[in-house]
DNA sequence: GGTATAAATATTGCATACAATAATTGTCAG
DNA sequence: CTGACAATTATTGTATGCAATATTTATACC
């Protein structure tokens, strides 16, 4: 019974579960299994949660403030579509940014990163060669993310920054994949991402600059 | 009786409580009124608008999400403080996007909105000249706001994001007013502008961008 | 049958109540 | 007096209930 009075040290932190549900809707929407304009209904993800609308309430809040969620005229809250317009306003901010990210980043990678980077790289290409566009897109992000990670250091505002816009960007799923069938917009951002490696590799800073930038100014139509 | 029947039509849409204490909140913390660090008691609040905790849990999960506040651990929330190292973060994000701005802003301004912004740019001077720093600092938002007013159909996220750097700018209030006491540090922010608008009567967007983007690249400690 | 009005229903916004947890104070042994 | 433990208090997290409003369905009149 002792053992009862020492409360064991909490290594992990008590999630809420507003947070719980936070995350998971923000999944769900990532992942397209709530569709754009889908009505979010309080009360009806409160029950598949068995839990109160309250928390759900707070998640939906938050979801609003990041821009997952769009709440119509104080009444209902429908998932955000990103229209393909919208989308190049942010591939053209997100340009600008990691532009600026590339500054920071190119003389940190060390030669062990690098071989993980080339490793994802050729995933990159074996998906381009077998078309699997989706595949290839959620790669693609993957590198991404883990070139910002070395922003932690140099400018976390601006990581953080990125990671809001390339959210952005995977909820205009449908309509960016669509574009993505094209086999020159494909090819356009396999060469791209090997120009990235050999930057990176070369540790020529202006090089990466150039070439990340032009990396998110695809020929979209 | 019968115009009851026929309900007029709202031209005022009604705010929920949520939404206006958020905004009272938000205008608090920007104007200083919360300092950095305060905490932000649930119910304290609550009872100064004469309301229950609901509306005021809402507003403050929405000023997190914002980055106007920071809730710790789950268990309470600050006011946040910018520190300043994170202000030079946003400083170097805010340069590459007011720079990308300009070139959608260059051609837009018109005679009319070239005098208006000569007049404040001339206010701006008297403020420089009366070394009454906090007003040149409000007017300097001002003319940026103003301008950013025109990117509302050429790229409306851009606009977005400067202005919610220019809040996390405004967070950090006392050592940006502490910095812009130096002399030298409030000249040239006083010759930038006049260069703004130099640029903007000689609707030369390369000048623009280019002053612009050092106007935000200030000689900080 | 179509349209306008009214009733019913669903959904949100807010208030209140309670439970869980952290912070604070108080107490007692050494 | 000090440190550890216990009791109290404060504050947040969640559940529930109700009121207000939008939406849908039903009904009556033309």
């Amino acid at each position: 019974m002792e053992d009862k009075k020492v409360s064991a040290p909490r290594y992990e932190i008590p999630k809420t579960l507003s947070q719980s549900i936070y995350e998971h809707l923000k999944d769900s929407i990532l992942s397209q299994e709530f569709e754009p304009n889908q009505r979010i209904n309080e009360q009806e993800i409160a029950e598949s949660f068995q839990v109160s609308r309250t928390p759900v309430r707070e998640a939906v809040v938050r979801l609003a403030a990041e821009g997952f969620v769009e709440v119509v005229s104080h009444r209902e809250a429908l998932v955000r579509e990103v229209s393909f317009e919208e989308l190049k306003e942010v591939f053209q901010v997100i340009a600008v940014l990691d532009k600026l990210a590339a500054h920071f980043i190119a003389d940190q990678i060390d030669s062990r990163e690098l071989t993980k980077l080339e490793k994802m790289t050729n995933t990159l290409e074996r998906h381009f060669i077998m078309r699997e566009v989706q595949k290839f897109l959620d790669v693609n992000y993957t590198v991404h993310e883990r070139l910002w990670d070395y922003l932690t250091d140099k400018n976390a505002f601006l990581q953080k920054e990125l990671r809001f816009c390339v959210n952005q960007i995977r909820m205009c799923y449908y309509p960016l994949n669509r574009a993505f069938q094209d086999p020159r917009i494909l090819r356009e951002s396999m060469n791209a991402h090997k120009k990235i490696l050999e930057a990176l590799k070369e540790k020529n800073t202006k090089k990466l600059e150039s070439v990340i930038y032009e990396h998110w100014v695809p020929p979209l139509p």
